[in-house]
DNA sequence: TCTATATTTCCAGTATCATCGAAATATAGA
DNA sequence: TCTATATTTCGATGATACTGGAAATATAGA
């Protein structure tokens, strides 16, 4: 992943609305969800989800297909899994420092 | 991790600047570094440097500490691993789907 | 106290972003 | 073709962010 990728992504995911569609569509895993179910998820007016999934496909963060007459969008898990190494790329110059990117722990505080 | 820590920190990395700051104190480990010499590693100038430093610390990010003259700053890696786990939380839905944080493995296309 | 070093705060100018109603577009079925 | 559903594009407004020089603050040593 490049910088400026990363940039976009962290960006696109750095606002309420789209960290929560982000996050609903990593939880609804690869068979996505409409934007109109999106919308009544999140209770978003239509043209405001628009905007931010929009944002999101542009970061390349999720991807969109066409079923009928609904936009199914879905998260790009290998965008996420590449933001995520981005982020802990040589860790500590290399030496194993910590868990660099523990799969998810209930919160180690 | 709650919500709005996250957004914090997804918006304090969304940005060029701070970006290699964050990076560079990843890659620096736990002794962390001084401001000076980050502005020098990365050419900034100090006084942007220091608003973004600033930015990143209010996200909880980074961490400063005083060593004579010099401030030094670190990277937090409990926040940076608090914010990968937040973002593939019950990835798919809990079902194990693919890697949901995987320590580096060399970009996997 | 005086001077040098390290870093931050202040400021103004410019640019970018979020919001959401209304209108436009795309698909489907009768 | 006509109507209904699903979603996007347009547009104006208000808010927030980045930049970097100059001045202020903090620490150290002589």
């Amino acid at each position: 992943m490049k910088n400026e990728e990363a940039i976009a992504a962290l960006g696109a995911l750095a606002q309420e609305h789209r960290l929560a569609v982000f996050r609903l569509l990593v939880q609804a895993g690869p068979d996505g969800k409409a934007a109109g179910d999106i919308a009544a998820a999140l209770d978003l007016p239509a043209s405001s989800l628009s905007f931010h999934l929009a944002h999101l496909t542009r970061a390349g963060l999720i991807t969109q297909r066409r079923e009928s007459r609904s936009l199914i969008y879905s998260a790009d898990f290998a965008a996420m899994n590449g933001l995520v190494g981005f982020l802990t790329e040589n860790c500590c110059g290399g030496a194993s420092c910590a868990p660099a990117a523990a799969p998810r722990k209930r919160k180690a505080s």
